[in-house]
DNA sequence: GCCAACGTTGGC
DNA sequence: GCCAACGTTGGC
């Protein structure tokens, strides 16, 4: 028996916001199309959870958490010639990206802007605020993750 | 819109 | 296996 597991996800708000998946309240997580991302979604477990993060926008930062329903198997999108994230590299024989499903928990009330996470002493190691970060999916240890839900006001009781 | 940082591709 | 060229990410 193992503790849950904590994770980041990004996400850019314009393609597909913390609303979005509000609204759905379950969605796949596709389109991962980097190998050191993919390698931390074969890593979720189911119950984990995800904090929510908004890229590429004016505040970006951490705005809700979801919980993983289903571990990861093949990302169909890779073999669909019409989709954007098609990898004709990538078959279902031999699949060569992933896919999570997550189920949505909370929008926070209260965001937790990238400068304030900066800010954060306990949070130095996390990849998100380091130099040049482009890692889309990442851990965050239980310490991480008691600090993230503090500056959100949000427990997980 | 700029551009630094990073990942991937492909010639050699 | 090296590395230049290129494409992408994402903060600012």
């Amino acid at each position: 028996m193992t503790a849950y597991r904590y994770w980041l996800l990004k996400s850019e708000p314009l393609t597909y916001s913390i609303d979005d998946f509000a609204s759905l309240g379950v969605d796949h997580w596709d389109g991962v199309r980097n190998y050191q991302a993919r390698n931390f979604l074969k890593e979720m477990q189911v119950g984990d959870y995800a904090f929510f993060y908004h890229s590429n926008c004016k505040v970006p930062g951490v705005v809700g958490l979801a919980r993983v329903v289903r571990a990861a198997y093949p990302d169909h999108t890779s073999f669909d010639k019409s989709s954007k994230y098609y990898d004709p590299k990538s078959s279902p024989d031999n699949p060569r990206w992933f896919m999570v499903d997550l189920e949505f928990v909370e929008k926070f009330g209260r965001e937790a802007s990238l400068t304030e996470l900066k800010h954060q002493p306990a949070l130095e190691d996390l990849r998100l605020v380091q130099r040049g970060n482009r890692l889309s999916v990442m851990p965050v240890t239980a310490k991480e993750a008691q600090c993230i839900l503090r500056l959100c006001e949000a427990s997980l009781v």
